[in-house]
DNA sequence: CCCATAACTGACGCTAGAGTCAGATAACAA
DNA sequence: TTGTTATCTGACTCTAGCGTCAGTTATGGG
């Protein structure tokens, strides 16, 4: 071999280009010029890196859940009691910054490409059960703590991870009635409801 | 003029066939020769109706919403008490039946269109604030009968619509975490926690 | 019956943009 | 330095499909 591989760290620069082209512009509107031009490559290249736009964005939707779970790692601290991991779990995810901004409005991408896509459902159901998982362990923690009272852990996740899906989305496209804000209180009321006095 | 207009009728069909392709493919697979199939016209017959592509989605989006809407006003039983109508709102959009999955999945494909179309929040916010408002109804009028333990109507009415969204989103894409039972589990366990006894 | 015009058709022009490819460039090994 | 091959380029090909339009058909009024 004449020269050392340049394949993941190319990939990895054009899935992340793809991926801001994705929240900026959506797939519908996605070209891959626009791709190549912000990874700072010729149209080429990226069909050098990846066979079809399909592909590109297909592991750009992977690229995109993988770095938002390593995020998230990074912000919970094990020192944490229940109740504080999962109003920091909402406050992280809360499309406030412009970092999860973008990552919201991949993951809309996402799931809208997922109606269509029968490969795309096993990204969302791989990373999505990590991110439902750490918010059931915290309730169940919570429950068996005897901070929160909860009846079902389960179906207590199940709404808080749906709650905060179904927000964000209204968030996201500017509704009149719903901002980063408003859901942030929303999502407080929503545990306050369960912490015991 | 020579002729009773047709377009109101015609413009009808078309949209109603413009809803069935974005439910069944998605805005970015939209054909208009498509929805000319369906509707059972020429391509052309869609142009003489609709200027644009665009045109034709956006009112399509918005012909969506009204259906929705007269729909749930007529499920809606005036003699039902507000926890009975808090549960028939959720069961009523719960994506089971052909027709609320094909709604379901048309303002899936409009909220992602409105993260890129300045036009579409304001029909989001015109629809989705009825909807809203009903539930915020049924939510003050139980807490004002003392059949639910809700302490700020808003908060709940917010925290169900914004789950119901939420939800409703991972059965359209057949997540193994969740189906249509399972999300009729968690909006009757979702209610039950306010219950009074 | 005939006219006016609304309603409709479908072939065609045109463009955007995905994907190809022949060649240029550059990095490493020896 | 030179050979080898990975990497990269950008002009080009080709196709899908939007929107146009000249022409056709249908309908109701007079």
């Amino acid at each position: 071999m004449a020269r050392p591989s340049a394949v993941a760290e190319r990939r990895h620069e054009i899935l992340d280009a793809t991926c801001q082209v994705l929240s900026e512009r959506g797939f519908r509107e996605l070209r891959i010029a626009d791709v190549a031009k912000i990874a700072g490559y010729s149209t080429g290249t990226v069909h050098y890196y990846f066979d079809s736009k399909e592909e590109l964005v297909r592991e750009a939707f992977r690229f995109q859940y993988e770095q938002s779970v390593g995020r998230r790692e990074r912000d919970l601290d094990p020192g944490d009691d229940p109740v504080a991991r999962l109003r920091k779990l909402a406050d992280g995810y809360l499309p406030s910054s412009a970092a999860t901004i973008r990552s919201w409005r991949v993951w809309l991408e996402l799931w809208v490409s997922a109606l269509g896509d029968a490969s795309l459902p096993a990204i969302n159901n791989h990373y999505y059960g990590d991110w439902r998982q750490a918010v059931l362990d915290a309730a169940e923690a919570g429950k068996d703590q005897g901070l929160l009272n909860i009846k079902d852990p389960v179906a207590f996740a199940d709404a808080y991870v749906g709650m905060l899906d179904g927000l964000a989305i209204q968030v996201l496209i500017h509704s009149e009635h719903m901002t980063a804000d408003r859901m942030r209180a929303t999502c407080k009321a929503f545990i306050d409801n369960f912490v015991t006095m």
